[in-house]
RNA sequence: GGGCGUUUAGCUCAGUUGGUUCAGAGCACCUGCCUUACAAGCAGGGGGUCACUAGUUCGAAUCUAGUAACGCCCA
């Protein structure tokens, strides 16, 4: 059979992945059998895949495979986000590209081009995800905006609204100028910048006397109500509920005393903007102070400001600075860094505005998502988050539901003529409700709100709605796939969407959408930055894929990734990934390369070879099984890897290979094909393309049951297995490596044959169980036992045996001599460190008697072991005296 | 300013209830090998005061307190 030597991956991962959804492998119904669920964490239909994703997904895709070998019915969900604002953006930035302005569009014809967007792109990353493999049920993607979707999402309004659980109210909120919507508190990202305090004078009412007040944001000062100082201010004693001009405008305005102003930030006085500024605007509820709304909504002031009316709100603070100059108000300016508030979405400055939005209360909501967090009904990987959670939810703040956009769900409130609104499903509901309100109401005077859901509010059904759960809570699918088992996804969303998702599971159906959490990192560059578009140092991972293979990457992303811990991503990593890959196929082309003698008896090193393998491979599979269950997914890999690499290839594979040209007895082959097909399994939810092709040219099932996939094939079995012989084997390992290490030193050829004298002593018998092995891998001719040392030999010991090796050349006495005092210094300091433990009266007293045991144990054993040693010393050194 | 977390080899990380020769793994590095499956490979090797200080204990990488540095979240 020709096999090349290099494993070429892209042509057969299309084949495979062709034949998987061919023979519907990921497709799941439900049935007699216990479900498995993931949905997926809908990527943005705006996005494209990046590293986080093939991180993300390759988790997903690792759970879901092993999960379907494990006999599950598996089902996972995938699917996209409608995300308003990224979408919107987008959509508003091609249609500006093709010189149309939205403000031109009505609503559907806005949503038109925003449709066709959608149908465009919206499934890119979901076809970049079969090039991956991700093994998820097509048959099922859903997206957040169709029709049982957003009818879901309806629903929930209504029914939270009924519930009162939401609210409309004017608050503060975080304006993003450019998108024209408020944004949560959650997308606003605060960066440290480099900005001015300017210190100006607020003249007296009716006087020369000032008071000096430092503020970032000149251009406030229009909409200032109030100057604020610190009730114990000596300096300011005087000033409290006298009245000053506000500077260019001469607006009086009281001075109130609040403790809320800290005495050595800038000048200790305080101006205050309630409309403007959270804080000011608490202070102007507490004192009762007028708010002045001097902005538009594109950020431009307004008629309230009196001046620069029209301008942009940053034109305007170099301009009215350049007044407050002119006028002798301005006396100094200072360099400071402050935190200011950017747009995550669109990088906008934030500005904190009054407006009148939709709130969803969460108090309520949020104490019975906190407790099936802390009682692990809900279980976070790592656990470490549960923390943070907790922290979150004790002090969460009701949300901002409401957005001031067309793409995404409408929101079902309907208003009269007279400001009164209803809230209702639909059209035809609302005008029956309205009609109890306002009898003669005609059906074109009721106006549905113009704004938007914030996207969060459908994402947070996910895991319900995918399966139609809110509007119909007894369907088949719901019942059978929910609960999900476990979701996969970053710590970042935590709250904007983990906590939500368990809130609106417990809400809505009764109980905890998944059962595990697991959190990984953030893929970082090598110097630990952030990847992102704008620094360009996220690699395509198409282009990743073409090179070192889907298999290649998606091991190279899992080998550094412990749960919840960040990933430094380096190529590297794949190529190692790649590099396995490799050893593999080269592993299968080995094997398959031999002759088969039917009739020839199987060697007893092949026999050996085999029960230690068999031992390793069951030891090694109980490991990676308790590795699943605690989510220690790279430790599961690696101890895969090494399992494959070591064990197999370099130990297993050589010691049953037969000589140069010579066949190999029918028993073996079929043996080392039958390990290997076993590790194809335990590798296939990490390598499943690789793994597919090997097992199909092992052809285990030869072809007769109607699937023939190893993606549905069982996960091996776990036998008991022999410790005894891994243990034995261990020493074994430690002579063949001594005897290679002994060639190196002394330059004696792999082709020598040497002999090899073993003396047990301490009346061990000796165990000759490996000697055939020991015999192959080190090509000796013999192993003898005696019970006397062999004089003019290399030699050496392990724990309590010796070893000697007669070699032609001349010995050397004063290295070997070296050698042997330096191994017993080393034991009798280990000794000491025991003693001292078995001296201690209190640590044999109260250490327990296990612990007490081994200790003596050691003694015994170093003390036979300087035994052996001293005497190896002696005799040499009056043989080198002679 | 408040909360949470992290600190173990050059890098990324394991280390379970304090107790086996417990100080580990992978990568990187160094040495030697193109040994007939694989140089995308093989055989070896060096490298750490477990951040610091004090305490609890017969015994501490592991528990407690404090200190320092870094990170994340919130204000």
């Amino acid at each position: 059979m020709q096999i090349p030597s290099k494993y070429e991956p892209t042509a057969i991962e299309n084949k495979w992945y062709a034949y998987w959804l061919e023979h519907k492998i990921f497709v799941s119904e439900p049935d007699e059998r216990v479900p498995y669920t993931i949905v997926i964490p809908p990527p943005n239909v705006t996005g494209v895949l990046h590293m986080g994703h093939m991180l993300n997904n390759t988790i997903q895709d690792i759970l879901v495979r092993r999960a379907r070998m494990l006999g599950k019915n598996a089902c996972w969900l995938p699917g996209t986000d409608h995300a308003s604002i990224a979408t919107e953006a987008k959509v508003v930035g091609k249609l500006k590209a093709e010189g149309i302005d939205k403000n031109t569009l009505t609503r559907d014809e806005f949503l038109a081009h925003a449709w066709e967007w959608k149908e465009k792109h919206g499934g890119i990353i979901l076809e970049q995800l079969k090039k991956l493999g991700a093994s998820c049920d097509w048959t099922r993607t859903k997206f957040t905006m169709d029709d049982d979707m957003s009818e879901s999402v309806t629903r929930v309004f209504v029914d939270l609204y009924n519930k009162g659980l939401i609210y409309r109210g004017v608050r503060m909120v975080n304006w993003d100028p450019k998108a024209l919507t408020a944004v949560s508190d959650e997308e606003v990202i605060y960066k440290e910048v480099q900005s001015k305090f300017y210190y100006l004078k607020y003249f007296l009412q009716g006087s020369n006397d000032y008071i000096t007040i430092a503020t970032t944001r000149p251009e406030t000062i229009l909409g200032d109500t109030a100057i604020c100082v610190h009730p114990d201010d000596e300096r300011y004693q005087k000033y409290i509920g006298k009245k000053v001009l506000v500077p260019l405008i001469n607006r009086a305005i009281k001075i109130i005393a609040d403790p809320y102003v800290e005495m050595d930030f800038g000048t200790g006085a305080l101006k205050v903007t309630p409309a403007h500024d959270i804080n000011d605007y608490n202070l102007g509820i507490k004192h009762k102070l007028d708010s002045i709304d001097i902005f538009n909504d594109d950020g431009s002031l307004n008629d309230n400001a009196q001046l620069f009316v029209g301008c942009d709100r940053f034109e305007a603070r170099k301009r009215i600075v350049n007044d407050l100059e002119n006028h002798g108000h301005l006396i100094k300016t200072e360099n400071i860094v402050n935190k200011i508030g950017f747009s995550e979405r669109t990088d906008e400055v934030i500005e904190p505005k009054l407006s009148t939005q939709w709130f969803c209360k969460m108090s309520e909501m949020a104490k019975p998502a906190l407790d099936v967090v802390m009682k692990d009904t809900v279980r976070f990987h790592p656990k470490k988050f549960k923390n943070t959670y907790r922290h979150w939810m004790e002090n969460i703040r009701d949300w901002c539901i409401s957005r001031q956009l067309w793409w995404g769900h409408r929101i079902p409130a309907y208003y009269l003529p007279n400001g009164q609104f209803v809230v209702a499903s639909n059209h035809q509901e609302a005008l029956n409700k309205a009609r109890e309100l306002m009898p003669d109401i005609q059906n074109h005077e009721l106006k549905q709100d113009e704004d938007v859901l914030d996207t969060w509010f459908s994402s947070w059904l996910w895991p319900i709605s995918v399966f139609d759960g809110i509007r119909n809570p007894n369907n088949k699918d719901i019942k059978y796939y929910y609960p999900t088992n476990d979701l996969v996804t970053a710590p970042e969303i935590l709250f904007f969407w983990v906590a939500r998702m368990i809130m609106a599971g417990l809400e809505f159906h009764g109980e905890v959408p998944f059962k595990n959490v697991y959190l990984t990192g953030i893929v970082r560059d090598k110097l630990g930055r952030k990847m992102s578009k704008s620094l360009g140092n996220s690699p395509d991972p198409l282009e990743l894929m073409k090179v070192y293979g889907a298999d290649g990457v998606r091991t190279g992303m899992l080998f550094c990734s412990a749960a919840g811990n960040d990933l430094l991503y380096e190529d590297s990593l794949c190529e190692q990934g790649r590099n396995f890959s490799n050893k593999i196929w080269n592993a299968l082309r080995l094997v398959k390369g031999w002759q088969i003698d039917e009739n020839a008896p199987q060697p007893e090193v092949a026999q050996k070879a085999a029960q230690w393998f068999e031992a390793s491979l069951n030891k090694n599979l109980q490991a990676i099984n308790e590795q699943f269950e605690q989510y220690r997914l790279s430790e599961a890999l690696m101890m895969v890897y090494k399992l494959i690499r070591d064990d197999y290839c370099s130990w297993y594979l050589e010691m049953i290979k037969p000589p140069y040209q010579k066949p190999v007895d029918l028993k073996t082959y079929k043996e080392a094909l039958g390990f290997m097909e076993h590790l194809m399994r335990i590798l296939h939810p990490f390598m499943p393309f690789i793994t597919e092709e090997v097992w199909h040219i092992i052809n285990p099932t030869e072809g007769k049951k109607s699937y023939d996939s190893l993606a549905i094939a069982a996960w091996p079995e776990n036998n008991k297995w022999a410790s005894q012989i891994i243990y034995d084997f261990e020493f074994v390992k430690d002579i063949i490596a001594e005897i290679r290490n002994l060639r190196f030193a002394k330059n004696i050829p792999q082709k020598q044959a040497l002999k090899l004298y073993v003396k047990k002593n301490f009346e061990e018998t000796p165990d000759t169980f490996f000697d055939a092995i020991i015999m192959k891998l080190c090509h000796l001719d013999s192993i003898e036992y005696v019970n006397e040392k062999v004089v003019d030999t290399l030699g050496f010991v392990i724990k309590k045996t010796e070893f000697y090796i007669p070699v032609a050349d001349k010995i050397d006495v004063q290295e070997t001599l070296q050698k042997l005092n330096e191994e017993l210094n080393y034991t009798k300091g280990f000794l000491k460190t025991v003693m001292k433990k078995l001296n201690n009266e209190k640590f044999v007293a109260n250490a327990p008697e296990k612990v007490v045991q081994i200790e003596q144990r050691k003694k015994a054993d170093a003390e036979a072991r300087i035994e052996v040693l001293e005497e190896q010393i002696n005799s040499m050194t009056k043989a080198s005296d002679k």
